[in-house]
RNA sequence: GGUUCCGUAGCUCAGCUGGAUAGAGCAACAGCCUUCUAAGCUGUGGGUCCCAGGUUCGAAUCCUGGCGGAAUCACCA
C-alpha cells in the first residue's frame, strides 16, 4: 500500500473515533511539503476542524501524535498553522531507491490489457487519429505540433497501460487536390519529383501555388473588366470552373483523370514519409478520405430513411440540430457529393468496426471544436454507440509574432525547413563547445540530429496543449535553461559519470544503503524521483505531454544543483558515493523514460 | 451578435482535484571551471496573477458580470 493511502486510512479512523463522523476521502490532502518548511508530507487540517470542535493547530497536534505512533515511516512531524508536516524516516527514501534505482521501466506501468484478470473493457484499445493532412501542401510547423503531440500522448497511453491504435486519416480528395493537378496538367510540362530533384510534396505543393497565382491574376482581371466583386469573380475564373469540373471527372471515376491523381498522391506520401520518419512518428494504420467518404454518404442517407435526418427541396441533406443550439448541419450536397462532415461520419464508423475501441481520440486543432462538436451530436442522434467514446483532444495555433501563419504572406513555417535548421544549429552549437572528440562522423551526425529535433520537440511539447503558442521565427530556439537540449546534456552528464564508475559498482551499491542519510539536496532529488509514476498517470488522464515535459525539467535542474554540490565518485565515504550512484542511476532512468515518453531521444555524450 | 478557449514578471511559459510568502527560463547585471561534461551552478533586480463582485477558514485556481485577444457559427477541410 503506498503510504499516502496509509495516512489516508489513519487520519479517517482517527477522525471517526474522535468525532463519531465519517470523512469526505477527497478532504484529505496530502501534499507535498514546501522547501521552506521541514517535512516530506503535508495535511491540510482545515477541513477537518469544524467537527472536530478544536483548533487547527490542536487537531493537528493530535492527527501528527496518532500518525507517528501508527505509522512507522513517519518520524517525525511539525505543526506550521493548520498544516501538519511529517517527516519521513530515511528508509522509507532509501528502500524506494533500492527497489527503483535498477528499474529500468520506472514510471511506466504494466500493460493492463494483457493482464488476464481486467475487465474487457479496460482491454479495448485506445485509437488515437492524428496528423491528418491534406495532399496538395508540406507539412507546416501547425502540423508538427499536431503530429508531436498525437505521437506523445499516444505514447503516455501506451506507458500507462493502454493499448493503443495510432492512425492517420489523409484528405486526399476534394478540390484542393484538383487544384495543384490541373496546375500541374496545364503548366507542368511533365515535372516529376526525380526531374526536377525537389521532394514530391514540396512539387506538388508548388502547383498548387502556381494555381492560386493564376487564379489570382484572372480574379483581378475579372473584377477591373467586369467590375464584379472578387467572390463572384473567383466563381466565374476559367481556371476555377476547370477545377471543379475536374473534380466531377475524379468522382465521375474519369480514368485519365484518376491516373494523375495518383501519380501525384503518390508524389506526396512518399515525400511525408520522409518527413514523418524525420520527426520520428509513425502510424499503425492510414486511412484515406476517397476510400471513406462513400460509407459516410451510405450512413447519411440510411440515418435519412430512418428520419433521423432531412431532405430540402434541392436534394441536400441535413441534420436539424437547433435543439441543442448548433443550428443545421449539411450533410450532402444537392449533386449528393459528400462535404468533410460526411466523410468524418464514415471514418468513425470504421473505425469503430475496425477496431471495438473504449475511446477514439482525435487530434485537431481547437479551429475545429464546433466540427466536432457537431460530429457527435449527429452520430449520438444516429444512435451510433461509439459516439460518447469520442474524444476531440483539441489544441492551440502556433502563432508568428505577426499572428497566424499565413501562406498567401509567405510566412509559413515549413516543417522540413524548421528541422534542418535545428540541427544545423546543434551542429554549430556542438562544434564550438568542442566536447565531439573521439566520435566518429556517423555518431556526429546522429547527435545533431538527436540534439536538433529534441530542442524542437520539448519546445512544442512543453507548452499545454491547450494554449495557442507562439513561435518566433527570428530567434532561434533556445539550447539553454528550460530547454530539451538542458535535459538532454544532463542525462549526457550522468552518463558520463556512470561510465566511470568501476564496473560491478552498481551492483554492489544495492547492498550498501543501510545507515545513510541523505541530505537536502539529495532528499530534494529523490523527493521529485518519487513522484514520476504519478506524474506520468495524469499526464496520460489528462492528454498532457506537457505534464511530463515540465517534470523532466524539474529532475534535470535539481540534479545539476545535486551535481554542482557533491561529488558522487570522488566522494570518499564509500555508502555514501554508493547511494549517490544509484540516485544518478535512477535519475537517469527518469528522464530517459520521461523524455522516451514525449518522442525525444537523448544522448550518451554531448 | 451567439458559442468555445485564452489572459500570470519586459519576453516565452509552469503553477496538479481551491491551501502556507505566486515559480522557472530567456533577456540585463555580478560571480563560479588545476576536482565526476560550464549546453552547468550561484546571486541581484523584475508581479494590481486583466478588472469588479461573490462563495470559502483560505482564490491565480471555483461562480457571476465586464474588458482584451483568438477561434468558430461554410454546399472549405
Amino acid at each position: 500500500m503506498k503510504i499516502e493511502e496509509n495516512i489516508a486510512a489513519v487520519v479517517a479512523e482517527s477522525i471517526l473515533q474522535e468525532s463519531g463522523q465519517q470523512v469526505d476521502p477527497t478532504t484529505i490532502l496530502l501534499q507535498k511539503t514546501r522547501k521552506e518548511f521541514a517535512g516530506d508530507l503535508t495535511l491540510v487540517v482545515f477541513p477537518f476542524v469544524k467537527c472536530l470542535k478544536r483548533s487547527p493547530e490542536q487537531v493537528a497536534e493530535l492527527l501528527g501524535q496518532t500518525l507517528l505512533r501508527q505509522i512507522p515511516q513517519i518520524e517525525g512531524y511539525n505543526v506550521v498553522k493548520g498544516f501538519l508536516n511529517m517527516v519521513l524516516t530515511p528508509g522509507f527514501w532509501l528502500d524506494f531507491l533500492g527497489r527503483e534505482a535498477g528499474n529500468e521501466r520506472f514510471g511506466y506501468a504494466s500493460a493492463k490489457h494483457e493482464d488476464p484478470g481486467r475487465s474487457s473493457q479496460a482491454k479495448k484499445p485506445v485509437v488515437v487519429e492524428f496528423s491528418s493532412p491534406n495532399t496538395n501542401k508540406p507539412l507546416h510547423l501547425g502540423h508538427i505540433r499536431n503530429n508531436l503531440l498525437g505521437y506523445a500522448v499516444s505514447l503516455l497511453l501506451e506507458g500507462t497501460g493502454n493499448q493503443v491504435v495510432k492512425v492517420n486519416l489523409v484528405n486526399d480528395r476534394g478540390i484542393h487536390i484538383c487544384k495543384s493537378m490541373l496546375a500541374w496538367i496545364r503548366f507542368g510540362q511533365g515535372e516529376t519529383p526525380e526531374s526536377s530533384e525537389k521532394k514530391g510534396d514540396k512539387l506538388v505543393g508548388d502547383y498548387y501555388v502556381v494555381f492560386e497565382t493564376k487564379l489570382r491574376q484572372q480574379v483581378d482581371a475579372l473584377m477591373k473588366d467586369k467590375g464584379i466583386s472578387e467572390e463572384e469573380a473567383r466563381k466565374e475564373a476559367p481556371l476555377m470552373q476547370e477545377a471543379r469540373s475536374l473534380l466531377r471527372r475524379w468522382e465521375a471515376r474519369d480514368p485519365e483523370v484518376l491516373a494523375v491523381w495518383k501519380q501525384m498522391n503518390e508524389w506526396v506520401y512518399q515525400g511525408f514519409d520522409v518527413t514523418y520518419k524525420r520527426m520520428g512518428v509513425a502510424f499503425d494504420k492510414t486511412y484515406y478520405e476517397s476510400e471513406t467518404y462513400l460509407l459516410g454518404r451510405e450512413i447519411v442517407s440510411e440515418g435519412l430513411r430512418a428520419g433521423a435526418f432531412y431532405e430540402k427541396e434541392d436534394g441536400s441533406v441535413w441534420a436539424d440540430l437547433s435543439e441543442y443550439e448548433l443550428n443545421e448541419k449539411l450533410l450532402l450536397r444537392a449533386d449528393g457529393t459528400s462535404v468533410y462532415m460526411t466523410q468524418d461520419i464514415g471514418t468513425a464508423q470504421l473505425r469503430y468496426d475496425d477496431f471495438l475501441p473504449r475511446k477514439m481520440i482525435y487530434v485537431v486543432g481547437n479551429e475545429q471544436n464546433h466540427h466536432f462538436d457537431v460530429l457527435k451530436k449527429v452520430l449520438d442522434t444516429l444512435g451510433k454507440p461509439y459516439a460518447a467514446a469520442i474524444h476531440h483532444l483539441s489544441y492551440g495555433m502556433v502563432e508568428l509574432p505577426q499572428g497566424r501563419m499565413k501562406s498567401r504572406e509567405g510566412t509559413v513555417v515549413d516543417a522540413d525547413d524548421l528541422m534542418d535548421e535545428m540541427v544545423a544549429t546543434a551542429r554549430k552549437t556542438t562544434e564550438e563547445l568542442g566536447k565531439t572528440q573521439g566520435l566518429s562522423e556517423a555518431d556526429k551526425q546522429e547527435l545533431y540530429r538527436v540534439i536538433g529535433l529534441g530542442a524542437l520537440k520539448y519546445f512544442i511539447l512543453k507548452v499545454d496543449p491547450q494554449k495557442n503558442m507562439l513561435f518566433n521565427p527570428e530567434e532561434s530556439i533556445d539550447f539553454n535553461g528550460n530547454t530539451g537540449p538542458f535535459i538532454q546534456y544532463t542525462h549526457a552528464r550522468i552518463c558520463s559519470v556512470l561510465r566511470k564508475a568501476s564496473p560491478g559498482r552498481l551492483k554492489h551499491a544495492y547492498g550498501s544503503l543501510e545507515g545513510i542519510s541523505p541530505n537536502g539536496k539529495e532528499k530534494e532529488l529523490l523527493k521529485r524521483l518519487h513522484e514520476f509514476p504519478g506524474v506520468v498517470l495524469e499526464a496520460a488522464h489528462e492528454l498532457s505531454p506537457a505534464r511530463v515535459a515540465n517534470y523532466v525539467y524539474e529532475v534535470a535542474r535539481e540534479f545539476n544543483q545535486f551535481y554542482h554540490d557533491y561529488s558522487i565518485l570522488n566522494e570518499p565515504d564509500q555508502g555514501i558515493s554508493d547511494f549517490r550512484l544509484l540516485l544518478s542511476q535512477l535519475t537517469v532512468t527518469t528522464i530517459r523514460n520521461g523524455m522516451a515518453l514525449l518522442g525525444i531521444d537523448v544522448p550518451e555524450r554531448m
